[in-house]
DNA sequence: CTGAAAGCGCTAACAC
DNA sequence: GTGTTAGCGCTTTCAG
């Protein structure tokens, strides 16, 4: 800036109000700085500017794992946000790892960003505390913060969706339904499980343990898993699943049991999985979709609220679920018999 | 720094030095250094030491959709490497639109990252010139920069996988192949067009215009050129799809057009896909798989040796495919009459 | 082993 | 309209 302040023969601030557009400058003046400029090939350092300021322009985005559907498509929503609000993102997963959270979280807290979107993976935002005392913004988007943290919140509404799809099953005549669900440590999978013992309780129906699984999705677990739930006597008629990944792996485990390749139909059991994913209408999976484009809009909003000097109290919003029937989840309860035989 | 190091009755270099865990300090003056620093909840603003030490150990990744499939397992493999070598990540996606990726890149630039990894939408890339002056370090990936503008690149071996999967389906018995790919104007779409004539050059088959079409893959688009090519005389008895997206819409299209979930078989077409995609195993498409996420990683390994200081001439590297087949691509030729039978 | 001074590149506040 | 001065919070350099 020194060096295109003597170029153009004019003080440094001048080159400043020049490069921020700042009002009252002398419109031949300023074409002379410009013109020094272009010459220098010069480009105005942020880092020195955002020193000064005080606001860096930028926010950090916690998230679970960018390469997963639901989570990029929130982060796109995130970044049009930003974008909209001349804002720079930087990105992180945590890759359900409470510790590499807490280190992205830190760095991008000593970068000074603005504010932070988070996906928590832990459960403990106690490191936190420090920060919010220096005045940093925080949203945390799918899973609440732990206890003692309070910040906004924007949650999808586990619980009501499980329910919607439970009832929808057992609106189609099942009474043994299996629920597949994630590892219950994870505040997601809790609340499925929770609305799915609603609906159970809502329509008269007893809970039966050996109807519930819990635990990551990972392919030969969940094979096992249905092998078990499908050779037991009694057999549900029915499975929901708890998540995206778990719905596709029964997806795969029920085509390699049945040999069909028509997994959607694969051994008239009825499904319905939880979260949407691409193909499941060409595959004709009834789902209970969330929104994550929604959530990820949503939490921005809430965000650039704070920054621009928001004082209420902290909101805690919950995004409606959506059912899908695409056909999976319609199929009447059929017996082992008439499964076999089919 | 000041506060902390008036708390802890030291200089201000000394705070420094216990921050940054530099050697030659006292034990006992450091613990008190420490105390200060919990108990005044100090942490370090990486802006002002940014400013100071020139490198902001951030890199800068532009790509053309986050919520894509393939773009999101690059980013993951960047985001692994980054935080291996202690870097943050920028992100922003172009959403194919020059304009959008200049901003995006030259906002890195002025925010001072020290390299960038680019998926380019422009072809012009020109704006680079003065911050390549500056000693900015950029890759590109999955797309070569516009000409003039010398820079590592990592590209998939678009032409060879398409004269594969061609191959593929010439060495099964077909001689009327369609090609539907993306628009011509996009560097991997016009490369995989290639690829798929030299493979018909190959097997001495002629190049009919009437079974190749470009463009956007929209779902009216693709289903109503899919309609024109099958209706048309003399139909092609196997599709190859330029692209991940026109693979899915092309078996959305075939499903409501035979009115078959089994979208695998639908009407005996052979199919082969360029670029895989979650739940092509269930569906049975045999797709020629590219590999993003060795993409990601060979652009940040190359990024991360430029930034250590190599300097050896540019490099342009080329990733193999791999043909995935599943079935659809391994289907003889159905004349029309067998088809509309079965 | 510790400290004082200079300055990274910019902007805010105030002169002229 | 334009210029001057101070200082954002840190690291570098050099002196004790």
């Amino acid at each position: 800036m020194n060096d295109v302040a003597a170029a153009a023969g004019v003080a440094l601030k001048t080159v400043s109000r020049v490069v921020n557009s700042e009002p009252g400058v002398n419109a031949v003046t300023a074409s002379r700085v410009q013109a020094a400029i272009e010459r220098l090939g010069y480009r105005r350092n942020d880092s020195a500017r955002i020193l000064r300021r005080g606001r860096t322009a930028s926010i950090g985005l916690v998230i679970e794992d960018v390469a997963d559907a639901f989570h990029s498509s929130l982060i796109r929503a995130v970044e049009d946000a930003a974008l909209h609000h001349g804002c720079l993102l930087f990105t992180g997963s945590s890759r359900e790892d409470a510790a590499r959270e807490r280190d992205l979280v830190l760095a991008f807290c000593a970068r000074r960003v603005d504010g932070l979107i988070i996906v928590p993976a832990g459960s403990d935002h106690g490191y936190l505390a420090p920060e919010f005392e220096a005045g940093i913004k925080a949203v945390f988007a799918d899973r609440p913060p732990g206890a003692g943290c309070e910040a906004d919140t924007v949650l999808c509404d586990n619980a009501g969706g499980a329910r919607t799809g439970t009832a929808h099953l057992i609106a189609h005549g099942h009474r043994r339904i299996a629920f597949l669900g994630g590892s219950p440590r994870i505040f997601t999978a809790a609340e499925r499980l929770r609305g799915y013992r609603q609906a159970l309780a809502a329509a008269g129906l007893p809970y039966d343990e050996g109807l519930v699984v819990m635990g990551a999705p990972d392919p030969p677990r969940v094979g096992a898993d249905l092998t078990r739930l499908l050779t037991a006597p009694d057999p549900p008629t029915a499975l929901l699943a708890g998540n995206g990944r778990t719905t596709v792996e029964i997806l795969r485990a029920l085509a390699s049991l049945t040999g069909s390749s028509d997994a959607g139909a694969a051994g008239g059991l009825a499904l319905v999985g939880f979260d949407d994913f691409e193909l499941a209408d060409l595959l004709g999976v009834t789902v209970v979709a969330q929104d994550p484009a929604r959530l990820g809009r949503t939490a921005a909003d809430l965000l650039f609220m704070r920054l621009s000097g928001d004082e209420e109290p902290t909101s805690r919003i919950e995004l409606a679920t959506r059912l899908v029937p695409r056909g999976s989840g319609e199929r009447p309860p059929l017996s082992l018999r008439d499964r076999t035989a089919s």
